[in-house]
DNA sequence: TGTACATCAGTGAACGCGCGTTCACTGATGTAC
DNA sequence: TGTACATCAGTGAACGCGCGTTCACTGATGTAC
């Protein structure tokens, strides 16, 4: 242990990011149980002797990926809960926030929808627990409003959970609306092959995923630039079926 | 061509038949990705270069399997929508038919759910494809009575969008929680290894598939036999969902 | 500051294995007369 | 009905290949004195 600062330790962790990130960007193309331990030592540049300093398998490499991907996501949705706008304003920066975060992280978003309800049963489980831990806080912001209006507590969770289900919905549709803006059936985004000694030389934070990819061609004229048509559509549906939702639950005790 | 109705034409729709049924059965562990063209044939019984008279590869399989999980859960929706009672009737019709198709089709719900945001485009595309038309459908369905009430179109659409998004949500809860019942995180359904002629002696047909499982230890005092504590529980939180999306499609034009 | 020893992240070679695909074949089914 | 030929679903052997895992190792970093 000693102190964990050490050239060493640092060296260590950066593999083990390169390890992460390395899945992470081939995750893109394939799902977890097809993955190869090889693939992504390759991609990483060292031997594949050298994985098991970090994971126990590729399976364990995911769990770890679900608590990372899930993070990001609970910073989200904490800051949202945070803010007690009204309505429309709650839920325009709602559908704001989870397009600016898939924009931000898709590749986070893409492994937890193929993953959810993937092949590989650790981290099914992995991110069950999370998204339903997320349904819990939903219901704890939304109680001390509801409670007081007669909710029993298992209609405010039936409510979490119906919010916490539409925005996966949504960040996978915003996920396949910008993937189409990329013109991804070709190509998608160039996969480099990795080359031996790339982890000393680079560093690789977890920022770098998918950041500041801009639109191919972006309209100088939008407000926000390099949003496409799909992406206008899955946010003005999104908000709709937000809203939809509002009123139904404005109109649950008396309806 | 000639005639299909020969001895070998009926020889070789079973052993498609049994290819299709093998895989579907082992995708109830993995994912298509990770499917192997030997495991398949090995479980069928026949040899690996037999797979090639019936489908290009396993991605080819699969758009076959999708087209047919989804052909079942089309009628499910067409039966639904005929329906004509009233909110809460329709809901509860809605909620009993899902909970019974994924009862009788279980292997068809976990290839979807599992496949939609899948690590191979083409199945994932023909899902969306049909999921798309699924909506189409709803939305036709509810045009007639919310269009004279001032809907306009994309409003019908992002209504129909959130109905067919909710079931598949819903349908998937229905799976884990009769998994859950089931016990499945120690062992799951046991697999058969699969034996050399077995194809030409037994037929194996779609309905076989997941058909006549039932709960262990049944309760007889339940109108519903073999209904777990959990299915209840996801079948009662569907039901809400569908209730509160339908007040707010009530308040919707006034609210 | 300098020296001797310990730790341990990463190496590279080796292993046995199952994979997808190909090919010429076999023999039951189908067709023509 | 009987015979001669065509079709083609399924066979089984072969191929080259990349896989996950193991192992003794190397050499830079860390520690004790």
């Amino acid at each position: 242990m000693s102190h964990t600062s050490g050239v060493r330790q640092a060296q260590k962790a950066k593999t083990r990011r390169a390890l992460m990130d390395a899945a992470l960007r081939l995750l893109e193309d394939q799902s977890l149980s097809s993955l190869g331990l090889r693939e992504v030592t390759r991609a990483v540049g060292v031997a594949p002797a050298a994985f098991y300093r970090h994971f126990r398998d590729l399976s364990d490499l995911g769990v770890t990926l679900v608590e990372e991907c899930l993070g990001s996501l609970h910073h989200m949705i904490r800051a949202i809960l945070a803010d007690q706008d009204g309505d429309e304003e709650r839920i325009d920066a709602t559908v704001e926030a989870v397009a600016e975060h898939v924009r931000r992280y898709p590749a986070h978003i893409r492994f937890i929808a193929r993953e959810r309800h993937g092949g590989v049963r650790a981290v099914r489980e992995a991110i069950a627990a999370e998204l339903g831990g997320f349904a819990d806080e939903v219901a704890a912001a939304f109680a001390p409003s509801l409670s007081p209006e007669g909710w029993p507590p298992e209609d405010v969770r039936m409510l979490a959970e119906l919010y916490v289900d539409h925005m996966v919905m949504t960040a996978t549709a915003f996920l396949e609306a910008q993937a189409a803006g990329r013109g991804v059936p070709g190509a998608g985004p160039r996969v480099g092959q990795g080359e031996p000694g790339a982890v000393q030389e680079e560093a690789g934070g977890q920022e770098v995923i998918g950041a500041g990819r801009p639109g191919p061609l972006a309209d100088p004229r939008e407000a926000r630039p390099g949003r496409s048509e799909d992406e206008r559509r899955v946010a003005a549906t999104a908000r709709k079926q937000l809203l939809l939702i509002s009123l139904g639950r404005r109109h649950w005790r008396d309806g």
